[in-house]
This record gives C-alpha cells, structure tokens and sequence, in this order.
DNA sequence: CTTAGTTGGGAAAAGGTTTTCTCACATCGA
DNA sequence: TCGATGTGAGAAAACCTTTTCCCAACTAAG
C-alpha cells in the first residue's frame, strides 16, 4: 500500500527559538533579546537573528510567553444571549478593542444552566484568561455563576450584580428621551409609549424619562402600556390606542423594534399613514427589523459595538493592574433617524 | 490615607503543584501522579494527596499542560457573519460539543477584511489553537483568509474552499424537497419557488430540487422567482404572482424566512388567507421572524447546531490524530411545522 | 603596563506540569 | 544469607520563552 493511500495529513512541527537560534549560531538567550529589541548586541548580529526568524518562519509559542509573563491575552465573554442579538455587537466591539492588543476573545454561552456556566467558568480559569466579561440580556437578571470571588478582573455589561463591580450599561433613559424628544421637535403632541413588561428595569426607566420630557414640554400624560416584547403586543396596543373613544395618538414611541414593527403594521391595516398620521420610533435599532418596516424604522441604538469596546479598554487597563472606580457606566444611546418618525415641515 | 482608599483590587496567586505537593510532604512528581492516577503508591498517599489538594482549591495551570502536551485545549471559530444569524447555533453545537472534552472556541469575526483576517488567524496559530473551524454566509463565498497550509486541522462549515477539505453543509436539496414535497401531501398542486439571487450556489441548488419533486409528483412545472432575499422582494413576488392574469399557485416554497414573511403580508394585503388560500413554507427556521407571522411559519430548520456538533467532534478526532476522509458531508435539514402551510384534511 | 569601564553575548533560572528513570527499601524464595 | 523481585516515591528532563546575572574581551585612561 502506498503511504499515499493514507488522507491523513502530516503537520510540520512549528519552529522554536531554539531553531532560529542555532540556525543564526547564538544563543537563545541573544535570539529572544534580538527579537525583542532588548539587550546588547551589534546591529549586524541582531539583524541576522531577525532575518533568520523570518525565513523560518519563527513565531513565539505564546503558551511559553504566558506562562512566563503570567498573562494570557486571553479573555472570557460569557453570555446567555442564544441568538446573539446583543452579544454579538458586543463582542465585535470587545474584539474591536483587544485584537491590536493579541488579545483573543473566548465567547461562552452559559445560557441559564448553572452547572454550564460553572463548566465554562472553570475552564476559562484553567486557561488563565486575563479577564472576564459577563454579559446578559438584560440589566437587571444575572448569569447564573457566581464570579464574585475570582482572582481575575470581571466586568459587567449590560448586567450589573452589585454596586461595587464595573459595570456598562446603555443610557436607556436618555435613549429614551432622545426619541420622545424627536417627536416634540417635529410637533407632535400626543406621545403614547408602548413597552415590555414590568419585570424589566429598562422598562421603568425609560418610562420615567418619557414622563419627564412630557412634562417639560408640557404634553399631556399618557399612561404606558406594558405588554411583552412582541410583534402581536404592538398589534394589540394599537387596537387598544385606536380602536375606543377619546383622542388618538400622534406619535408612538416603542420599548423595541419588534413591538414597533407590529403597531406600524396595526396602523397601516387600520389605513392610517405613518409617519404622515402616526409617528413610530423604535428600540435597540435592530438593522434587520428596522429596515424591513414600511417605512423603515426610525429607532434608538444603544451602541453595543462601542459600549464592547469600552468594556474591552477598561478590562485591559485592569488587566494592566490601573485600579478602575467601581460603579455603573451608562453609555449614550443615539437615534437613527430612518422615515418611520416623520419629518420636520420647511417654512 | 487608610489602605482602603485604594479601589484596586488585590487578586490572590493561584496554587501551584508545588505548593500542594509540599503541604502534602510529597514531591511534585509524586503529587501530579496521584492527582491524574498514575504511578505507583499507597491509596493512602494518593488520598491525602487528593485532599490537600481539594482542600487548597488547586486546579493544574493549563498553560503549563498544553506547553508540555502540545495541545492547547482551545479551537478558534472563524466566521464573517456579523450578525451570527447562521454562526451562533453553529457555535452553540459546537461548544455544546467541546465543553465536556474541556475545549473553549476562540470566536472572531472577520467581516471581509483581509487584514482582519489576518490578525486573527495569527493571534490564533500563535496561541497554538488546536484546529479551527471556519464558517461563512454561503457555502460559494470564501472567508478572506487563507488556511490551506495551517500546521493545524481545518474544518469548513457552511463553505468549501477546496475538494481536499473536511467541509459540513446542510443538505439544501433535501431541505427543499421536505418542503415541496410536504404541500404535495396536502394535496397543493401549483406550487411555487420564491428565493434570493441567482449569485447563490444554494439557490439553483434548491431549485433543482424544487422542480425534480414537481416532475416526480406530475405537478406543472413553474420557473421559480429569484430575487433578493428581502421581505420586499416576498412582497413584490406575490405582486408578480397574483396581480397578472393566469392561474394563481396554491402554495409558496419560500428561500428565507424573510421572503415568506414578504409573501405572507403580501397575500394578507390581498384579501388571501394563508393556509386557507395559499401555503406558504420558508426556509432558515429563524424562529423570531417565523413565530411573528400570521399565522406562524412552517420553515425548514438546517439543523444548524447539530451541524456545529459534528464539526466540533470531528475536528476533535481530528486533533487526536484520526484521520478524516476529506469531501463535503451534508446533513439533513428538517421541516419544523407551525401553522403557514395547512394541514391534511382528515377523512 | 595596569586598572577601570564598556561591550557583545552566553549560562541559567523561572514559569507549572508531566513523564521517564532511578533508587532505596522491603519481601520472598532458595 | 544472598540474589531476585516488587513497591513506593523522588530527581530530573522536557515543553518554550524571557530575564537576570555573569564573563570574557576590548578600549581608554592613568
């Protein structure tokens, strides 16, 4: 039989210092200062080593370095967001910021399964990632692990466990008021406010900011309407909204893009026009939702990709031993203006 | 200033071997032996050994392992789909995969940049990732890097660079025939193909299947749409296939949940009722858009983690040296039925 | 010519674990 | 009592890199 018959493929072995060493004829000892530009050594002997490293291809075995260096350039993301609709522009943003750094990014979905989280947990430490970063679907739920006593730096995003951890959140109530404050601008007067349930803290938040700008622009008060998260709670509350007596809203600002989604398509079978009779701003400006509305969507965005890259600066700075002031971060959020929301009449 | 005023952490070293060997009264060798049962000794010794350890909170530096082992315990997952639509379950399975063997995944997404690529690939090799997954949007469409001549095993998911490579696909054709072939059960005979554009391998993949199981039931044959893969091009489908004159399909094999989201809207607009009038089946299973639609949409599921589960075990046996018969594997996809497409009349 | 200082480069330890050898001691049969 | 066998446990090498000394050779000053 030939030993071509075989598909299994042959790895070369990867080349060390020693090689490049030996190859150059110094020591390893001279091999790894020439190549990290430290030490004493003529420019000739230093840019000999460097050729040769390059010729052979030589990169440093970063188990080695870590080893020695005790650090990793590793870090954890955990989450228990399956679909990744907001982990995912979180990562990006924490790759974002750690990849110029070497660092690498081990994404973990724990979803809400202790004994997982507690798996992944441990061999992430096993591993000696540099640090944590625990992520959730929301601020006020946690992950099920406990990283309260680790010997690494942990940072929050998005959820926050006690006061005395480092946390990034989004600004939800001024994302919130961003959006009732566009409808004022653009003369709307008659705002409603249609959300998820109460067992949210966003919810609350954003509420009380929609209050508030009512009240400084003195609009009348509309009480919100809490339902879920969902197309069909849009449906209903448009039915709830239109569908009695009494005055009908001019405007309607929404908890997220898929409650939004549902109330313009509750409007437009009741025949009214948006943004020509209804004006609708969503939340979370999720691309794939608000560009498939009719209008497109005008919606908050919360900035995960930069709120990631915060997080992934603050950890390293930590990493790096710079002490961080504990506390909760809220980062701005910022309306994307799509046509959903009406425009401002010229003259 | 009291000590406390300083917010910087102090995190404890970790415990070494050494230190469990010595509080033990043993040296290091006798302590790894015991530890992983190997060697010679008394269950006592071994025992006592155990307990310091469990007692110390001592957990091997992994580092230390794989710079010994040559095997880092760690697999990078290489992706271009920002929005992890496809590469989130894919990664789930995968992980769902590897915990228990205790492999984390590297996730890195490289978008379409070279460079970005690059910079990953080699943070990864340099971190001596035990192999790499790479997964893309489209199984025609290569990620922007090259991984032929890695040191390391490759799997591809979802893309296929070259006919030497291990590569895991859904069986797109058979997704199709599940599909077409459910509404010839129900007896629907017009039935028609609306997909995304003629750029994709996997639509004329589907296609092909969707008119072989119209000949093989007598159906008439009927030129599928193709279009974008947007809600508004279902939408304008179902203008082109209900507003012209001519006999009006009975049924709507849909290429993404996204047209069939188009499409449902569309037929609503009309006055058609879906199943009554016409079914409609899409394709992704993406379960937030299909559970929105009115009625909820029957889709076919392309079984995306179990297909990151395969993966994620092959390139383990891969890694342990076994060999892998190099082609495309294509697994089943299934038809998840939720209420688009009717149901069979009893009696 | 001696001594102090500089320069180029190497030896060795460290980081934490695994594994192969080796060794001392005990036991057993002759 | 002597060799053979077996048993429990330790010493040391290996994995690969970085860094701290250290040393030899050379230069310059006195």
């Amino acid at each position: 039989m030939a030993s071509n018959d075989q598909p299994v493929p042959v790895f070369s072995k990867p080349v060390t210092l020693r090689d490049v060493a030996t190859e150059a004829g110094v020591s390893v000892a001279t091999a790894s200062k020439a190549l990290n530009d430290q030490g004493r050594m003529t420019t000739e002997t230093r840019e000999r080593i460097r050729q040769t490293a390059q010729r052979l291809g030589f990169r440093p075995n970063s188990l080695a370095q870590s080893l020695l260096r005790r650090r990793s350039f590793t870090v954890g993301l955990l989450t228990n967001d399956t679909y990744g609709r907001f982990s995912l522009p979180l990562m990006a943003g924490i790759s974002d910021a750690l990849v110029d750094a070497g660092v690498s990014v081990f994404l973990c979905n724990v979803e809400e399964d202790p004994r997982l989280g507690q798996l992944h947990v441990e061999a992430m430490l096993d591993k000696r990632v540099d640090g944590i970063i625990a992520t959730g679907k929301r601020i006020d739920r946690h992950l099920p692990v406990d990283l309260s006593n680790l010997r690494i730096p942990v940072i929050y995003a998005f959820t926050q466990p006690d006061p005395d951890a480092v946390a990034f959140v989004s600004d939800d109530a001024g994302g919130a008021r961003l959006a009732v404050e566009h409808f004022c601008r653009l003369g709307r007067r008659r705002i409603a406010h249609v959300t998820g349930p109460s067992t949210f803290a966003v919810v609350h938040e954003r509420a009380e900011a929609y209050r508030a700008v009512l009240a400084e622009n003195g609009l009348p008060a509309m009480e919100p309407l809490l339902g879920s998260w969902t197309e069909s709670f849009g449906h209903q509350a448009v039915a709830h909204l239109f569908d009695g007596a009494g005055e009908k809203p001019e405007a309607i600002f929404c908890g997220n893009d898929q409650i939004a989604r549902g109330v313009i398509d509750g409007l437009r079978e009741r025949g009214l026009s948006v943004p020509g009779d209804v004006g609708v701003i969503g939340f979370d400006n999720w691309q794939i939702v608000a560009e498939a509305t009719r209008p497109p969507l005008t919606s908050v965005d919360m900035n995960l990709a930069a709120l990631g890259r915060e997080a992934g600066l603050t950890l390293l700075s930590l990493v790096g031993g710079k002490p961080a002031v504990p506390g909760i971060r809220k980062l701005p959020c910022r309306l994307v203006v799509r046509q959903s929301c009406g425009r401002l009449q010229d003259g």
